[in-house]
DNA sequence: ATACGTGCAAACGCTTTGCACTCTC
DNA sequence: GAGAGTGCAAAGCGTTTGCACGTAT
C-alpha cells in the first residue's frame, strides 16, 4: 500500500548540453505552467531533432535540482512550473488553466498544522479551484 | 494547452447495484486512501468476478456525487478518500502515507486569494507535505 | 578517455472504453 | 421492457527506459 519513494542513482556530476538548456529557457519564459509535450513542441523549434524523452529526463532532473516544479493537479498529465520559489495557484475547473497567485505564502500554516500530526512538516501547497475570469464571461 | 474538462453523458438515473454498495462500503470504512487497484483487491472478497473496470466506473460516480474524493498527489496513481467533508492531508515524503488532519478548514483563506485573481474561488485544497513519526524513527 | 546525455522506439502502468450480456427499476 | 451497470479484454496515453551513439568535461 505504502508507495516507497523510488531512489535511482544519480551521475556524480551535471553536464550542460543545449537541450538542457533549451528546456530550462522555455520554462523560465513562459508562465503557462505547459504539460512536458508542450515544451517539447517548444524547445523542437530550435532544436528539431530532440526527443520528448529527453524532456521528461531533464524535466525530472530540473525538478529535482529544485530548477522547476511538478504540478500533479488532476490524473492525466503534469505541467512544469518554472518558478521555484514558494507561491499559490488557482486552477480553473472549467477550461484547466492554472494562475500563479501572488498573494503572501503563510508558513504559519506548517505550524498550526504541526500541532495536528506527529510527523514533521517541511512544506505545503495550498491551490484554489474555481472559474476563471474568462470562462465566467462565456457561462454568461 | 488549456484542457478542456471532458464533459460526458451521464444517466438519467443512478441504480443500485451490489458492487457499487460494496465499493462505497469499503471506501467509507478505510482510513487509507487506498488506490483503486486496493479497493479492487478488497471488494473482490465479497464479489470474485467484480472487475477493475467497474470499480474506476464507480469510482468515478461516487466522486462526482461527492461520495468521494479523488487525491492526486504524485503523477502515478490516484488515491480516493471516502471521506467527502472538507479537510486537509498530510503527506510523507518518504513512503507516500496520506494522513487526515483534524485541524479546521480555514475558508478566510478564499476570501484572501479573492483578492489575488479575477477568477471566482469555490474551494481550496491544502497538502502539507513532510516526513511522517513512523519514518522519522526509521531514519535514526 | 570517461561517463553523462541523447535519440529512437519499445515497454510500462494506470485508466478508459467498446461490446455483449445482466440486472435493477 | 428499457436502459443503466457489469465483465472482459483491448485500447489509450502520458511517462519511463534500454541501448547504441554522441558529446561535454
Amino acid at each position: 500500500m505504502a508507495t516507497q519513494q523510488s531512489q535511482q542513482r544519480r551521475p556524480r556530476f551535471l553536464r550542460h548540453t543545449r537541450q538542457r538548456e533549451a528546456i530550462l529557457r522555455v520554462l523560465r519564459t513562459t508562465h503557462e505552467h505547459p504539460t512536458a509535450d508542450w515544451i517539447y513542441q517548444e524547445v523542437r523549434k530550435e532544436i528539431p531533432h530532440i526527443s520528448l524523452g529527453t524532456v521528461y529526463r531533464n524535466l525530472k532532473i530540473l525538478t529535482e535540482m529544485g530548477e522547476a516544479r511538478e504540478l500533479t493537479f488532476g490524473s492525466s498529465y503534469s505541467r512544469y512550473d518554472g518558478d521555484p520559489t514558494p507561491h499559490y495557484h488557482f486552477l480553473c475547473d472549467e477550461c484547466g488553466k492554472i494562475e500563479d497567485l501572488d498573494m503572501p505564502v503563510m508558513d504559519s500554516l506548517e505550524s498550526q498544522a504541526a500541532e495536528w500530526t506527529d510527523g514533521r512538516i517541511t512544506s505545503h501547497r495550498l491551490v484554489f479551484h474555481g472559474v476563471c475570469a474568462e470562462c465566467q464571461k462565456q457561462q454568461q
